[in-house]
DNA sequence: TTTCGTGCAAAGCATTTGCAAGTAG
DNA sequence: CTACTTGCAAATGCTTTGCACGAAA
């Protein structure tokens, strides 16, 4: 995959393309470096902002910016929605969500990104909720 | 409005709300400040972080994170849809996208915001560009 | 040998926090 | 009097930059 985009498959950067292919919490780059870095002690930040600079360069993976905080990476670069929950900070994917037209109103732009970004309270964090209110009863 | 929700309409979050009402800019924080202090010296940005906050939770102004770098704000808390310019760093406003249907794909979240952001090239960028492609001839 | 990749250290910004002084109800 | 608001200064946190060393083509 990264040769095919022109970029040299080192080891640092396949072991962070292949941690961010087998995560689905859409890692931020702190994450990333923490669960790397157990097993790649001398991995630094630097190159993990390098890579995943160059993945979504390349289109190899996608920058998700919903939280205004920090950007995570999601190596699924297919049409699908994000949601992030304003309790636990969690950012999971929506599947099935058609994307509306933008063409019709791009006014001579050339629109190369469409995100559709929903924020509100996961389910988990509900049942935690009903559980708080249940025990105080 | 902002007694209606409870906020006190001190001389500082009145200017700040006209200022963010009176801009199509979707103004960051640096941005207000700069111009703010022109006229009000004494002016802070923790006010304005304050001001905005409160705002935002009051329903009376959007927050945009579609940059990922910095937070704008938005007085237009209409449906509409925002466009970011990779080139120039505007954001702009994109009315009459119909946002799709959430609510059949929450499986159990509560979604409170639905976010449309596309990213790309904005007009006047694209003309500048077409100006140096024909000087180049 | 020239370009590319890595990683340390420092710098840069946006944002948050602690806190003291001022202001309004 | 009491709660809210302001704003300075410091701290925090994410990201970028400068740079030197090492590795690959």
């Amino acid at each position: 995959m990264l040769e095919a985009k022109g970029l040299r498959p080192s080891y640092q950067r396949l072991k962070i393309l292949e941690y961010l292919a087998g995560s689905k919490a859409h890692p931020n780059v702190d994450m990333i470096y923490e669960d790397l870095a157990k097993k790649i002690p001398t991995i630094s930040k630097t190159t993990i902002y390098n890579t995943l600079a160059a993945l979504v360069e390349k289109g190899l993976a996608r920058a998700v910016t919903i939280s205004g905080q920090e950007v995570r990476y999601d190596f699924d670069v297919s049409e699908h929605s994000h949601f992030l929950c304003k309790k636990c900070g969690r950012v999971t994917d929506v599947y099935g969500i058609k994307l509306p037209n933008t063409k019709e109103k791009a006014e001579g732009r050339v629109i190369e990104e469409v995100h559709l970004y929903l924020k509100g309270i996961c389910r988990e964090c509900l049942n935690k909720l009903k559980g708080v209110q249940n025990g105080k009863r």
